[in-house]
DNA sequence: ACTCTAACTGAAAGCGCATTCACGAACTCC
DNA sequence: GGAGTTCGTGAATGCGCTTTCAGTTAGAGT
């Protein structure tokens, strides 16, 4: 029981009586050794609870079975249900996953970044909205093209602007579209919007989706039908507050996201209005939990685990071609009781 | 733009025209280095985009900035909160975390400490109930005690039977006994459980709390009282419809997790039932989203992110002591509108 | 029996970096 | 002004492992 570092090869090889290499080769299979020999070391690797260190066997040039996924928030169902997706890729494939969680913090990500390139993790899959910010997406593209350069794989959930790499975008703005167009259909014509931060491509998306369809029908959305708050279950419930406060005109509220939404529901309630009597509610995401909520929540219904595993299988597979892949991924709508036709 | 491999510290000296060991020096800062020098270093490593192969500088005897978390389940919202807390903690510390989610996979679980040894992560840090599985703790015990006979440290949340290491530990049999006791007050005495794998240290002590607390109020909670099903949303759902389906004669219904509460709740709703007026609801947990249900679930509130704090802090922190560190954190009773007195 | 593969095994060369040693130069101190 | 310091730098070593490369031994071929 020495406390010393930790057992090596060396030590193996050593109480197997064998060389160095052939410890290793015993060891990993990957040449023939004696069958007496190879016994001998397993026994010694066994006996001393011997772990290769993997610093050192990467440095030898094994090759990394470490992916990097970077969301903002793991405890944002979104980004919990595609990182699941990825995980069961990655896992399939015997990869180990690494997962970070930035909290919103750009810095940090690029930060993550960073650190995943120093590691010489394998593939770094990067979940979340870009931000439509040129000094961060330069300082992001900063770390991410030396990484693929260096034969790093990258793939991205979500749309990023100035980023030249493998990505799965969600459909945002068709499913807002064909959300708009369900609103319609059950007879709103006055909208309000719960949007998440504008500079992040997905709410832009959303947002530009669900206009236009309304605009198709002539009905206008103004600045002043969209409250701008955070991108969480808070975010939600502060923005419907405040549409509240001032005066709530429109029969069908539209959240950017399901997380929102859920805020957006709370307070509702606490305003003493009946959903969908009073208002229609809907989201995106269909994150689970919004089958839960009383009422069930209308909304976008996006394969997040899906977009996870397509994500790793690109970062998987070989990605350094001249032209970056888009996988589309359509998002379907569902209504659920949280909308009906308007009061009237 | 070669395809090279990757850009090495050997470049940058190159570049700069100093030596490696120069070269080193300057972009550490660790001795002093003439200005005029490290100004090229720094230059060169710029230019060059270069960044230090983590593996090597691990090898050459830098200290490991990167801790391991181990989870059931990253998208369930208990280990999500956790989680949280644990990142919080190690990035104040300038710590990266590796989150990894075992899906439930005992297996699994020893496959990423394994990992995680190899890859000497400084620390560790367990989170979920331990299983009441000799076997199975045994493997664990094998992988965790090389590692901290390596200098690992290693803390855990949850109750672990035969695991000797520095522990958090939610009161989860004070916070089942005073919740029992806070609905015994109401007016309940007949119960249902909605429990979770027996084999989980979590369930057991939440049911012997609960249960204990009701012996002395002197009513009786029988085995046939109790449904066992999974720890999921899923799980409480056909629990809860079990449940009902063989005559519901219980007035409150004690889902052991929130999560599973979730799934009861729909499933009593889907089975025309009014919460709390035909039936009481209570969870265990006080994830964020259980303020968010209609009815709001009444529950015992553990503090998930400080949980995850206090963990990383205990794994910070030297533990290589003769005796483990038990931490226990209380749980609060809430009282929301998902309990009431029984009718009539 | 003698050479010629085949099959193993051991010695040694790095992988990229931090670090210790050794060395010359610029100072400091009676 | 010669001996005793710093101070800055380069050369060289080693971290633990994989992988040539070069043996060594045994079995095959004629």
């Amino acid at each position: 029981m020495d406390r010393g570092p930790h057992v090596t090869l060396a030590d193996v090889a050593r109480a197997a009586d064998v060389s160095l290499a052939t410890a290793s080769r015993a060891l990993n299979g990957t040449t023939k050794v004696g069958s007496d020999l190879r016994e001998r070391v397993l026994a010694a690797a066994e006996e001393l609870a011997y772990t290769p260190n993997a610093h050192a066997q990467m440095l030898a040039g094994a090759s990394k079975r470490t992916v990097g996924v970077i969301c903002h928030d793991v405890s944002d169902p979104y980004f919990a249900g595609v990182a699941r997706g990825v995980m069961r890729v990655a896992d399939e494939n015997g990869l180990l996953v690494m997962l970070a969680s930035t909290f919103r913090d750009p810095q940090k990500e690029v930060a993550y970044v960073s650190a995943l390139r120093a590691q010489r993790a394998s593939a770094i899959v990067l979940i979340g909205s870009g931000f439509e910010d040129k000094a961060w997406e330069r300082a992001l593209a900063a770390e991410i093209e030396p990484y693929r350069r260096g034969g790093g794989q990258v793939a991205v959930v979500s749309r990023h602007r100035n980023l030249r790499v493998d990505s799965v975008q969600p459909a945002n703005r068709q499913g807002a579209a064909d959300l708009a167009r369900a609103l319609l259909e059950l007879g709103h014509r006055k909208f309000a919007v719960l949007a998440g931060p504008r500079s992040l491509t997905t709410v832009g998306d959303r947002l530009a989706g669900f206009r236009d369809a309304l605009a198709d029908a002539d009905v206008t959305l103004a600045e002043s039908d969209i409250v701008t708050s955070a991108f969480t279950r808070d975010g939600g419930y502060q923005a419907m507050s405040e549409l509240i406060s001032r005066g709530l005109t429109a029969t069908c509220v539209f959240a950017t996201t399901d997380v929102m939404a859920i805020g957006a529901l709370t307070a509702a309630r606490e305003a003493g209005l009946s959903l969908p009597g009073d208002v229609s509610l809907a989201g995106f995401d269909d994150i689970p939990v919004v089958r839960d909520l009383t009422p069930p929540l209308t909304t976008v219904a996006l394969p997040l685990e899906q977009l996870g595993e397509r994500a790793m299988e690109l970062a998987i597979s070989d990605n350094r071609r001249s032209r970056s892949r888009v996988l589309r991924v359509a998002g379907e709508v569902v209504l659920r009781d949280s909308t009906a036709p308007p009061r009237g």
